[in-house]
DNA sequence: GTTGCCAAGTTTTTT
DNA sequence: ACTTGGCAAC
């Protein structure tokens, strides 16, 4: 049967349907392709839309969602879920776009709710805080924060924290999280002494969360799905509001995600005790189902018209690239279990790539096992074979990607059209260096740096205690940064305090005057401190003459009256050292980030997305809930987020980040055995090779981003953390048939010697002297066609021999300096004096030491 | 109480 | 190499 509007129920009612088909439905589906133009109009039920990559899927969502609100569905009654910011944000805008072309105003997209999983989960626990065992006002604790509470927590138990790295436990108690598994469950399966005390931490890390009045990334997750699961007042609000459920990227949603997705979807009857869908996958285990978690909503088949709830969902099983993050690719293969009645569309013909690049791409992931197989098509003719060129090292690779970068460039590519993949972000730093040389713009798609910055991590701590006067973490930050007389021995008795009395840390500091441990500077230091919190929270009410309720003045005031930015610049006059004035550009910066924040705020942000906004959060001090929002939107920033199509500069970023982003030209740097695939994914055997399939898709992802043009390279040596390696060819560039792929060994061009062209930059020590021969016979026999000529500039030179006693040398930091001595030995270390530091001793081999004439 | 030096861990991917 | 955290000297 046809699940088309036209014979199932309108809940909207017909008038506003009919009058939209006639004028403005015609041209959001006119130019799409039938499969596309099913996947828009089948409004009602459970769609399950597979969507290979480049197969148009942003736009059959837009259209998709256009298309509802021209039926008469009200924007507010729609949810859409993406996985970053970003793809939200554009998404917003295109709706936005088409409804102004099509329906004649943009004005519909307000109210309707297009958010990620996170940050719906952050709106929905502060609204329904109570019900979810927290306070309004938590605070999200990045990694870092975790680390540092998990540390405590492993201390506070007694336990070693080299017996039980805090980051190790971490991941464990993320996995437990990612798969609903509470404290007590966690508890209820350890067996062994480790994971039995791992269950302690568990607990007690959780504790200690709740008591700081936070929550960390899982905890969104697992406190939302909880929530909605165990109190049907809240799980009915939010059925009743949002009657059109749309997830993207559904391949890489987690058991938290599916959960909170099909409790928000609802199916107009719930059934009691329902089970989870197992797997149909070979080699996955079944979940044991956890305690309590009855109330799977099991969507009903054939009966009357309906076949369940208004999901759509939308993936491509082939670039599940988050399983190590507990995305569960089984949610996408088996929701047609899940939904039985539902409806399955696949988009299979590709409008991205040529040819030849969606045949490299195709015969790549045909290689893995474990996979539903769906025909990639594209009825574009013509374009170059990607290529793989084989490097002697990484610097060379680089110097080779930048080449290749601008002959596109050349060839009128613009920059912003191409971009550099990798695997690990410390693969960015040769290339950076190399674009630098050969002066390509670039961009690195890192959201997150700005915020991790220890001067913007400081300032953002003391905005969180603002906030969240609970958050210990935070407190314990900056309660003495800058040196304001609270030593570590009094932050001690007053932790100890806390701890006793069950309190916060900042409510021991109220009370430090009548803490007997504590001399009077110490009680003095720390009333001083709290009365200037006080100060800057108007005493916790944010009103009064002395609050100005502008976001970024209170930022301002507390940089500049907590001494942080005096601090900076003192520091920054002192060792001129050039990080230390950017730390104060740096807040300065983070106070110009709140202003434009707060502009957008004020706004129309908040009622804009804002799922519950009507009844929104009473009594809360207009300038506290822009505080939350800021720092929310803070803590939610993902790498991919900072992607700016509009810069005209090339993009550099992890394969990770590049899944749903599409580039004219595209290189693939480290394609080498141990990187892509990761050796983590190798080195662990795990059933079905799923690791190492995940790699493969991770490859088969870069790949496809490309529209016209691939460049996948490797190089013969790597330097890793310092030590220079022999590589092999990573196993998807031999996957790829050699009749798909021009291969190019240019391994000994460069191999003596590497100088970037003038003005450059270092040098290479001439460390790598790669045996002859060898050659990429891992992909293909036919090596040696290198090009442009090896400027071999003669003999070779040990690192040592290359900066005699007396030489002048620059170094990229320090500057000027001469050799003052050389030590042999197997790491050869030389002692150098600086023009204007003085002498440092430093490693030849690492120090990147430029010697210059004279 | 504060500052500076040395040792250790670090590098897979991220909301 | 690079940052972070712990410890010893001022």
């Amino acid at each position: 049967m046809e699940a088309t509007p036209e014979n199932l129920e309108n809940p909207q009612g017909s008038r506003s349907w009919i009058a939209a088909r006639a004028g403005a439905d015609d041209a959001l589906v006119r130019d799409l392709t039938g499969p596309q133009r099913e996947a828009v109009l089948c409004t009602q039920g459970p769609l399950l839309v597979l969507a290979a990559a480049g197969s148009g899927k942003t736009r059959v969502i837009t259209r998709r969602i256009a298309h509802l609100l021209a039926t008469g569905v009200k924007p507010w009654q729609i949810l859409a879920l993406t996985f970053t910011n970003k793809a939200a944000g554009e998404m917003r805008e295109r709706i936005g776009k088409l409804l102004e072309e099509t329906a004649g105003g943009g004005g519909a997209v307000r109210g309707l709710t297009v958010t990620t999983f996170h940050s719906l989960c952050a709106r929905l626990l502060r609204k329904y805080a109570e019900a979810a065992g927290l306070k309004p006002d938590f605070t999200i604790y990045d990694s870092d924060d975790q680390s540092k509470l998990c540390k405590k927590v492993i201390e506070q138990l007694q336990l070693s924290t080299a017996n039980f790295p805090p980051r190790s436990v971490l991941s464990a108690v993320s996995r437990a999280k990612n798969e609903l598994m509470d404290a007590e469950s966690f508890a209820a399966r350890a067996t062994d002494f480790s994971s039995k005390n791992i269950a302690r931490v568990y607990k007690a890390y959780s504790a200690a969360l709740r008591a700081a009045n936070a929550v960390d990334f899982d905890d969104l997750l697992l406190l939302t799905a909880r929530t909605l699961e165990r109190n049907a007042q809240v799980r009915g609000e939010c059925q009743a509001r949002w009657r059109y459920l749309l997830v993207d990227e559904y391949q890489d949603t987690n058991r938290a995600q599916f959960l909170i997705a099909a409790m928000i979807a609802g199916d107009g009857e719930r059934a009691s005790g329902g089970e989870l869908p197992a797997s149909s996958l070979p080699g996955v285990e079944d979940e044991e189902e956890g305690e309590g978690t009855g109330g799977t909503p099991v969507p009903r088949d054939g009966i009357g018209k309906k076949v369940g709830p208004n999901i759509c969902v939308v993936g491509d099983p082939d670039q599940a690239i988050y399983g190590w993050r507990g995305a569960d690719i089984s949610n996408i293969l088996d929701f047609e279990r899940s939904y039985p009645g539902c409806r399955v569309i696949t988009l299979g013909e590709n409008f991205r790539s040529t040819a030849p690049i969606l045949e490299a791409a195709d015969t790549l992931i045909r290689h893995n096992k474990r996979r539903k197989h769906k025909d990639l098509f594209t009825s574009r003719k013509g374009g170059e074979k990607p290529e793989a060129i084989l490097t002697s090292n990484e610097k060379a690779e680089a110097r080779v990607v930048a080449d290749w970068l601008k002959a596109r460039h050349e060839a009128g590519a613009a920059w912003r059209d191409m971009a550099i993949f990798y695997r690990t972000n410390s693969l960015s730093r040769v290339m950076e260096e190399s674009l630098r040389a050969f002066n390509v713009p670039y961009s690195i798609a890192r959201g997150t740096a700005f915020y991790d910055r220890e001067e913007v991590r400081s300032a953002l701590a003391y905005l969180r205690i603002v906030a969240n006067p609970a958050d210990g973490v935070s407190l314990s930050r900056i309660i003495n940064v800058p040196a304001r007389g609270i030593s570590k021995a009094t932050q001690d008795v007053l932790e100890a305090f806390a701890e006793r009395d069950e309190m916060p840390l900042m409510e021991a500091c109220r009370g430090a005057g009548g803490v007997a441990e504590l001399n009077a500077r110490a009680q003095a230091a720390v009333a001083k401190f709290v009365a200037m919190v006080d100060a800057w929270t108007g005493g916790g009410t944010f009103m009064g003459s002395d609050i100005s309720g502008s976001l970024a003045d209170l930022v301002d005031r507390i940089i500049r009256e907590s001494g942080l930015r005096a601090m900076y610049v003192a520091q920054a006059n002192t060792s001129k050292s050039e990080t230390d004035a950017e730390r104060v550009d740096n807040l300065d910066e983070l106070v110009s980030s709140a202003r434009q924040f707060e502009q957008e705020y004020d706004a129309a942000a908040d009622a804009a997305n804002d799922p519950l906004a009507a009844d929104g959060l009473v009594e809360t001090p207009p300038l506290l809930a822009m505080l939350r929002a800021y720092l929310e939107s803070i803590a939610l920033v993902a790498d991919a987020d900072s992607v700016d199509p509009t810069q005209g500069s090339v993009t550099l970023m992890t394969l990770h980040a590049a899944k749903g982003l599409e580039f004219d030209s595209v290189a693939m740097i480290g394609m080498e055995e141990g990187l892509l695939p990761h050796s983590r994914a190798i080195s662990m055997p795990v059933a079905g090779d799923a690791e190492l399939e995940e790699e493969r898709r991770l490859c088969f992802v870069g790949i496809t981003r490309a529209m016209r043009r691939l460049l996948m390279t490797s190089a013969k040596y790597r330097t890793i953390r310092g030590v220079p390696e022999r590589t092999i060819p990573s196993r998807f560039l031999g996957e790829i048939p050699e009749r798909g792929l021009i291969v190019s060994d240019q391994s000994e061009t460069f191999a003596e010697d590497y100088d970037a062209p003038a003005g450059g930059w270092g040098v290479d020590t001439g460390r790598y002297s790669p045996p002859r021969g060898g050659g990429f016979s891992a992909v293909s026999p036919s090596s040696g066609a290198s090009s442009g000529s090896g400027s071999s500039s003669g003999a070779s030179r040990g690192p040592a021999g290359e900066f005699p006693v007396g030489s002048k040398v620059r170094h990229p930091q320090f500057g000027l300096g001469i050799v003052e001595s050389i030590s042999g030995g197997p790491s050869p270390r030389a002692v150098i004096k600086f023009k204007d530091v003085g002498s440092k001793t430093m490693v030849l081999e690492y120090a990147r030491l430029v010697r210059v004439q004279g």
